[in-house]
RNA sequence: GUGGGCGUGGCGGAAUGGUAGACGCAACGGACUUAAAAUCCGUUGGGGGAAACCCCGUGAGGGUUCGAGUCCCUCCGCCCGCACCA
């Protein structure tokens, strides 16, 4: 009798339901069960859910559904990244109210994850817009200010004339603001800065400890924070006249074994030196003006050519008397590192030799390969370290190394008292400034007799007013009558506000401790925090290796410095996902068409419609603008949720680039129909007798998939599976086999990946109790021990024959069955063995 | 430029230095059906052969090893990060 079709669209709302009635996913506390504490990077409300979301999801709620069963306490929680520019966007561009229009989001986002079936802890949801949540971080900015940790200082920034904000450095991608793209401005302005470089060092040597990130993230941090160890020490200056002056250079080096070499020293445009002369020199007033123009984006860096213009003045060489070093302000040399100075070396620096040969600057070879010369005049000689490698030309240094003469020059410049071994950072302090209206208000208020006072925390939270407009550009909380107007809570004096908010990324930078206590009346409750913190898994995109991931460990120990937590790593173990891509096509007049609408017809790509000529786009990130997106609602609707997580999680390892297809997905609903029908088959199935074989496909099944689910190793998992299932579906093919414990191992092992049909199918196999409540199925070690196993046989490296023999069997006793094979005759021709070796367990090799 | 990753069938991809291509998709052949869909059975790296079986094969070339997709060297190609960092 043929079984009904799975029907997902009743079975999926059913179990969702089931599960919410039952708080089946209600974290609790309790100390005497292992925790295990599962998050995804959570969501920009943007609206709708995308696909890079259900794999993202899709992967956390199969590991926390894994842990649950195997027996740990798992916390699972999802919140929302809610405050933000696109939300000040909708407003300008259709009148709404960027609160209204969240949380509007919220609600049809959380109907969209709700209907994929995930394992959340619903009772724990926060949104970084409710004051309730960015009280707390008002809060703890005030104690960062008093640990300081925060600092207001004016700075040139980064201004992004598009979204009228100031960005950080991280923020900058090639010179465009990241989010708008709009070329990033330099201005001078008061900001507020996060001292994340107090913790440059510390930031740097932990991520050592952080075994189960990727590497590639840990050596993008690594880069980032960018750590050189070297001296910064200063010259005597003097005039075109030789005039001493009053003022001396300071500079910093990584190669000050190569002072001899110097020939040269440049200053950053925006040195204040260089300010200062070019007050009263028009053409180096008009080489700053271009240097600025040019910008730092990626193109104009390749571009550009070195250029300088001479200063007037002279570095007298520390070293030898007589020689003077001409001073240059120079375009490649930046303000915002070391010194914003350099000495030019043209001979083992490949920028400084451009810069020589351009200006007709000496070039002085003082490094080579030992007991050889070295030629420098068309190019640099770079080798920087090992002992191959001598100092000549240079006085006392002549014949070290160049790690011995560092330490020679370091020596002699901290005895002299002009210079000092420095260890310089390319991190930068994290200015958190915004001049935006949706996001969290900074609780300090500026007060012309008291100065700078923050918001007295009886006062908290500092709550953004909702009676704001946005019909004109820049910050709507500058623009609103009252609000900035309040008392000095010092003196009483009017003063005003502060109107810039913070940068949304701390709202992201300590939520994951938020949900350790999302009810506490302190920002995180220390018992809470304790049981839960750190994350054990944490899984997101790849595009925040560098602001959210590091920003969150600054955070970490910024409150734990000041004893909101106490944990310095938040994120013990770290998994980046590939994206979700898919196919695109682009019409003849340069359009995108929707991959539903091209076919292909003699090999040729067209419009299912028109029959227009198309070209293939590639396969790329699913985009709005590109066509090629799938929404993921219409997927559930069609074809089931379980069907969308089956996909999102086979064939593809998780860390790569998924493509999407329509085929893959029919395959994934198909597999889930197939499930469907050998469960109600084996449910009727009465009796029969115990399979061996299929007892250890069983459990070598179980052995595998945990061992899989562990790793993150879904696609393998799930290969596993398809073999547990033709297993199965051979087995009952017999009819005369007791196939109930694969059948229901089936259900239990696919459970993480598929939850609804694996509990409609646990009931049809006639279980009380639901999935969610049951064991994950434990091996039995007889039946994963094999005593048979079959050895490939090569003669001199090439696969000749196999042999079946019993387990662990020893070369003495493998040597005559092997010796007797006709195959192995065959190849052997008559040759003498000259050596037989036998792997155990594994091959056998016969070299003659 | 610099740091890192990757290169395996038509496709996604398996493979603690030990029988390359598990598992899936697609394709093809067959069964069932009036027919189609669904389902089931089978074939599917290339070449040779009636078959047994043989030869070739993991980007290219070399090396280490009894044995290399895996380790080492050189080169080619693709992808990602950073980018004038002194």
């Amino acid at each position: 009798m043929a079984v009904e079709r799975y029907n997902h669209r009743v079975e999926e709302p059913k179990w969702q339901s089931f599960w919410t009635e039952t708080k089946a996913f209600e974290a609790k506390e309790d100390v005497t069960r292992p925790k295990y504490y599962v998050l995804e990077m959570f969501p920009y409300p943007s609206g709708r859910i995308h696909m890079g979301h259900v794999r993202n999801y899709t992967m956390g709620d199969v590991i926390a559904r894994f842990r649950k069963a195997a027996g740990y306490n798992v916390l699972h929680p999802m919140g929302w990244d809610a405050f933000g520019m696109p939300a000040e966007n909708a407003a300008m561009e259709r009148g709404v109210h960027p609160k209204g229009w969240t949380y509007d989001n919220i609600a049809a986002m959380k109907k969209q994850l709700k209907s994929m079936g995930l394992a959340l802890d619903w009772s724990r949801e926060i949104a970084t817009c409710d004051p309730e949540y960015y009280q707390h971080e008002q809060a703890m900015f005030i104690d960062f200010m008093a640990k300081g940790l925060v600092e207001r200082r004016v700075s040139l920034v980064n201004w992004d004339p598009v979204d009228m904000t100031v960005l950080a450095n991280e923020q900058v991608i090639d010179g465009r603001g990241w989010r708008s793209g709009a070329m990033v401005e330099k201005r001078e302005l008061a900001q507020w800065f996060l001292k994340i470089t107090t913790y440059s060092e510390e930031l740097l040597s932990a991520l050592d400890g952080l075994d189960n990130w990727p590497e590639k993230v840990r050596l993008m941090q690594k880069n980032w924070i960018g750590r050189s160890e070297g001296l910064r020490f200063s010259f005597e200056l003097e005039d075109a006249q030789g005039n001493l002056l009053t003022d001396r250079l300071s500079v910093y080096t990584t190669r000050h074994d190569t002072i001899f070499g110097a020939s040269f020293c440049a200053l950053s445009a925006d040195h204040p030196l260089v300010k200062t002369l070019s007050d009263t020199n028009t053409g180096l007033n008009d080489f700053r003006k271009s240097v600025a123009a040019l910008g730092t984006s990626e193109e104009n860096i390749e571009k550009a050519e070195k250029q300088g213009h001479a200063l007037g003045l002279y570095a007298r060489h520390p070293f030898r008397a007589g020689v003077k070093l001409p001073l240059y302000a120079a375009n490649f040399v930046l303000m915002g590192y070391g010194e914003g100075t350099i000495f030019g070396c043209p001979g083992h620096d490949q920028r400084d030799h451009d810069f020589a040969t351009k200006y007709g600057l000496p070039i002085i070879p003082v490094v080579a390969p030992r007991g050889e010369s070295v030629d420098v005049s068309k190019q640099p000689y770079l080798e920087k370290d090992g002992e191959n490698a001598e100092l000549i030309n240079s006085e006392f240094l002549d014949g070290m190394s160049v790690s011995a003469a560092k330490a020679e020059m370091a020596k002699r410049f901290e005895a002299s008292g002009t210079g000092e071994r420095r260890v310089n950072f390319r991190l930068r302090d994290w200015g958190v400034s915004r001049q935006r209206y949706w996001g969290c208000p900074i609780p300090v208020i500026h007060c012309t007799s008291c100065g700078i006072v923050p918001v007295p925390k009886a006062d908290l939270p500092v709550v953004l007013p909702e009676d704001v407009t946005f019909d004109k550009p820049g910050n709507p909380l500058l623009h609103h009558p009252t609000w900035r107007h309040v008392d000095c809570p010092t003196c009483n004096a009017k003063a005003e506000r502060e109107t810039d908010t913070f940068d949304t990324f701390i709202d992201s930078s300590w939520y994951f401790a938020r949900f350790c206590s999302p009810h506490a009346k302190v920002p995180v409750d220390p018992e809470a925090a304790k049981y839960w913190m750190g994350v054990d898994q944490y899984i997101g995109g790849v595009e925040h290796a560098i602001l959210h991931l590091l920003y969150s460990r600054f955070y970490a120990r910024a409150m734990t410095a000041t004893g909101h937590l106490d944990i310095k790593e938040p994120f013990k173990s770290l998994f980046t996902q590939g994206m979700v891509i898919h196919e695109t096509y682009k019409s003849v007049s340069g359009e995108w068409v929707l991959p539903a609408d091209a076919k292909q017809e003699d090999g040729k790509w067209v419009h299912v419609t028109t029959g227009e000529a198309l070209t293939v786009g590639g396969i790329e990130k699913m985009s709005k603008s590109k066509r090629n997106v799938i929404d993921p609602e219409n997927i559930i609707e069609a074809y089931g949720a379980d069907t969308a997580r089956w996909f999102m999680l086979s064939d593809t390892p998780p860390e790569r680039d998924i493509e999407w297809t329509s085929s893959g997905a029919e395959g994934a609903y198909r597999f889930i129909q197939r499930i469907w029908r050998l469960v109600n088959e084996a449910a009727e199935m009465q009796g029969g007798a115990a399979d061996l074989t299929l007892r250890k496909l069983t459990h070598r099944s179980i052995e595998a998939v945990t061992g899989d689910l562990e790793n993150l190793r879904f696609n393998r998992a799930i290969a596993r599976i398809y073999e547990l299932a033709n297993g199965l579906q051979a087995a009952i093919a017999q009819k005369s086999i007791d196939v109930r414990e694969a059948a229901e191992t089936l259900v239990l092992l696919s459970a993480p990946m598929m939850p609804h049909l694996a509990e409609t199918s646990w009931a049809v196999l006639g279980h009380k109790a639901a999935v969610v409540d049951t064991a994950w199925p434990k091996t039995d070690p007889a039946l994963l021990f094999e005593d048979m196993v079959t050895i490939g046989v090569q003669v001199n490296g090439k696969r000749r024959d196999e042999v079946s023999v019993t387990k662990g069997i020893t070369q003495a006793e493998i040597e005559p069955i092997v010796m007797a094979r006709e195959a192995v005759l065959r190849s052997l021709d008559g040759k003498r063995v000259k050596k037989f070796i036998l792997v155990p367990d594994r091959i056998v090799n016969i070299v003659c």
